[in-house]
DNA sequence: ACGCCCTCCTGTTGGC
DNA sequence: TGCCAACAGGAGGGCG
């Protein structure tokens, strides 16, 4: 579900309530959840303040005043929300953090892919953050980075932008939106990528994604922010979930194929 | 190193 | 209406 549109959308929902309050009571209602919640977690992070929320890739990162950090990655269908803390609790509701505002973030998430992990000290050295690649919305990602990184690679393009070890954040979403905004298609090798190709497909991504957050997001489904309200990017979207209905460009029926078990949209005739 | 495939989990949808 | 299969936004891990 979400990618990093819909993560950094969660984030700066977030981010004036959490930061700079303490936090009262970390409470596990389900730790069995991508990673089993460590049981020592709500004794660590009680009484701590939280100093930042930030963003890595697509996890939360909650920066407490001792150095050391709690990481919420949203899975496929989690949410993070701000509600009172007596507000009543639903089914998947797997966590609140409770914070000296008398309100929590609290943690639903129906397929448990989410997780809530712990990082002491520096955030680089953690074993589920430390290969990630850069971000894209930064100056590390650009299409000479993009070019020379796509060298040699057989794998599909679409594929390759979904590797956490060559972009971070793209999701099955925003691959096929980038791609279409870049006129490449999807099943291309990433090594045939031209050097003028792979600084327009860096482009794009960038677009897409800036796009997307300035809506919110993308809501398909499960998809809220932080206050509990969707993303509106989905009427935005050029190809994905688009199969058969005319191409927003050109009219040419939109079509689907499955790559390594994920669906991918694209358009024929724009997409060279 | 690379590329492919499977897995975790619950809910929804579509076909019969 | 019921049943069952297919599919859904992520991504680690195992295999050849």
């Amino acid at each position: 579900m979400p990618e990093l549109p819909e993560v950094e959308t969660t984030r700066r929902g977030l981010a004036p309530h959490a930061r700079r309050r303490r936090i009262v009571e970390l409470a596990v209602y389900e730790p069995r959840l991508r990673w089993p919640v460590a049981r020592e977690l709500p004794r660590k992070v009680a009484g701590r303040r939280i100093e930042r929320v930030g963003r890595r890739a697509k996890y939360l990162v909650l920066g407490l005043d001792d150095g050391n950090s709690m990481l919420v990655h949203l899975g496929m269908s989690g949410n993070l929300r701000v509600v009172p803390a007596d507000t009543a609790r639903l089914k998947h509701d797997h966590f609140d953090l409770k914070l000296d505002s008398g309100k929590a973030l609290r943690f639903n998430d129906p397929r448990r892919f989410g997780s809530l992990l712990y990082a002491d000290g520096d955030l680089r050295r953690h074993p589920l953050l430390k290969d990630l690649a850069p971000e894209p919305l930064t100056a590390a990602f650009d299409g000479e980075y993009l070019w020379r990184t796509t060298r040699g690679r057989r794998v599909a393009i679409k594929a390759l932008l979904m590797n956490s070890h060559l972009v971070v954040g793209v999701g099955n979403i925003y691959a096929s939106e980038a791609l279409f905004r870049a006129r490449i298609r999807p099943q291309r090798q990433a090594r045939s990528l031209s050097r003028a190709e792979a600084a327009r497909l860096a482009r794009a991504v960038r677009a897409v994604l800036r796009m997307a957050i300035k809506a919110g997001g993308t809501t398909l489904r499960d998809y809220r922010g932080a206050e509990g309200d969707p993303g509106y990017f989905r009427q935005r979207l050029y190809v994905y979930e688009r199969k058969g209905r005319p191409c927003r460009r050109c009219r040419t029926p939109v079509r689907a194929l499955t790559q390594g078990q994920r669906s991918t949209y694209y358009c024929p005739t724009c997409q060279g």
